[in-house]
DNA sequence: ATGACGGTGTGGCACCGA
């Protein structure tokens, strides 16, 4: 079974992009963010042509996530319950597979702009009430993953410049310490249960030829808990569908389970 | 310190992303 995450940054621009990879990579599950676009504008006739059930939570212009299935999903949840927000980031998920049921939460994590701004106020408060959420989540769904794009460089060596860019966006202590908090809760980070290659980022900057230099950032990630831990059997970054013409500034992260 | 690149909206540019 392989799960995906990916941040395409429009998908109505990048459409053709995701059906290419589907075709090269046909994983059970894909969870894509920044659809930047409403529920009606969604490719539902597309993607189910390319054999995908989809569930998606919209916005116009700005997030946006979904999740696309080989198999369709039930108890899907728009947002971290109990939270007033206008923003669409959060969608989750159960899929039921031959080993027993798999709760998904797709998140695009807020950006957070810079620390002591408004949104960076914001961004600290939407990590604190996901936290308490998945906390939840996990009691009533063992078997859960927490993947999408976290907005979070969780060490120094997933930055290209972590002195330089050190206690900026990504980088402060205050992000580090939540992405912490969520592994407290039993979660693990798929990509470092594996041997990895240095520089190993899931980002890179549309300027200043950013990926042609490696000059980036991994904040796109899978977290995976206690219970499905022994079942992870590989998980990569895909830095292929970056090389394309008009790419996302953000490549897949791709998980294999048993 | 700033801008560089790309997407969106209803624009003549500004705003946002990371």
């Amino acid at each position: 079974m392989k799960i995906a995450t990916w941040n395409v940054n429009s998908l109505s621009v990048r459409l053709p992009q995701v059906l290419d990879w589907l075709a090269a990579n046909p994983v059970d599950a894909l969870g894509l963010q920044e659809l930047k676009q409403t529920e009606d504008k969604f490719p539902f006739v597309a993607l189910q042509a390319a054999g995908y059930h989809a569930v998606a939570h919209g916005q116009k212009t700005y997030n946006g996530v979904a999740w696309l299935t080989r198999q369709p999903v039930q108890a899907v949840v728009r947002n971290i319950p109990g939270l007033v927000d206008e923003q669409a980031r959060i969608i989750a998920a159960t899929l039921d597979t031959p080993t027993g049921p798999l709760r998904l939460i797709n998140g695009y994590f807020v950006n957070g702009q810079a620390p002591g701004t408004d949104k960076f106020a914001y961004k600290m408060r939407w990590l604190e009430a996901l936290h308490a959420w998945v906390s939840a989540e996990l009691a009533q769904h063992p078997r859960l993953l927490l993947l999408g794009d976290f907005n979070i460089a969780p060490e120094d060596r997933d930055s290209f410049d972590p002195e330089g860019l050190r206690g900026s966006i990504h980088h402060t202590p205050e992000e580090r310490a939540q992405f912490q908090a969520l592994l407290g809760l039993g979660l693990h980070d798929a990509f470092r249960l594996f041997e990895q290659p240095d520089k190993s980022f899931s980002w890179w900057d549309y300027r200043m030829l950013g990926f042609q230099k490696n000059r980036g950032l991994r904040i796109d990630h899978i977290l995976v808990s206690a219970a499905l831990r022994p079942a992870v059997a590989a998980c990569s970054i895909d830095r292929t569908p970056r090389k394309n013409p008009q790419p996302s500034d953000h490549a897949p992260v791709v998980l294999t389970l048993a």
